[in-house]
DNA sequence: GATAGTACTTTCCTTTTGGAAACTATAGTA
DNA sequence: TACTATAGTTTCCAAAAGGAAAGTACTATC
């Protein structure tokens, strides 16, 4: 029982665990995310947003950004231009979040290959 | 108008998009990546998880071991102890999911450091 | 025999999430 | 004048998420 305990009582665990948390905490809910990896490819405004991010409504797209906003991750510019527009960029902030997003393209698609092989071999 | 739709019309684009949404589907949910977290320093029994896992509760736990199971990435082995005990551990595919972990504990941790410093400066 | 620990499941209830549609406001186009 | 597009906000409602507590079942311990 003791020495079970050892595994995960660590302090450098226990740090790890709160670190993925805080992360989880600024990128949580369901679209967080997904408006940051379509920003990584640059700004793009409001409604441009809605077709990229597949499935988001107008209402919750104003308030996940308002969060991204509020967290120092995007930042929101006002152009005034004929029908007034919005772009939304990364912040530099925003920019660091690039590698865990990175990670996450890479294991998608990794994922996506191996789904299909798994068909494959079901069907041969 | 035209020239700005290239930017994320791309197919490059379209598809990373894709990877990041296929990796949240995965790990959607509010507990699943701290889960996994969690068993990225080794295997443990449900209890403990429990306790590893700050603030979930028996439901959610099931809930969550279940479909991380059925999408292969933890495994689930009763033991035949004297009061019945279960052991959850990364499947060798779900330790692939240990880089984008530890980006997320990089991050984090750098937040923390970053919340830390901007306290500093207001009460200076 | 009662209590505690293991691992859940089930029930009941509240909170959160989230979507659709309507609405505000401005301006260009047909 | 009507319709479109911009960027939202607001309202109303349904569905999903999630928690607390009790229940199940087994065994060991006091």
């Amino acid at each position: 029982m003791e020495t079970r305990e050892k595994t995960l009582t660590s302090d450098t665990c226990k740090e790890k665990l709160r670190a993925v948390q805080d992360t989880l905490d600024v990128l949580g809910g369901k679209w967080k995310i997904a408006i940051i990896s379509a920003l990584s490819f640059g700004k793009l405004r409001f409604m441009e947003l809605q077709r990229e991010v597949e499935g988001i409504g107008a209402k919750m797209l104003s308030k996940e950004l308002r969060e991204l906003e509020i967290n120092g991750l995007i930042s929101r510019h006002v152009c005034n231009t004929k029908p007034i527009t919005v772009e939304y960029e990364l912040s530099v902030y925003g920019k660091t979040l690039q590698n865990i997003i990175n990670e996450m393209i890479n294991w998608g698609i990794n994922h996506r290959e191996r789904i299909k092989e798994q068909c494959h071999e079901q069907s041969t």
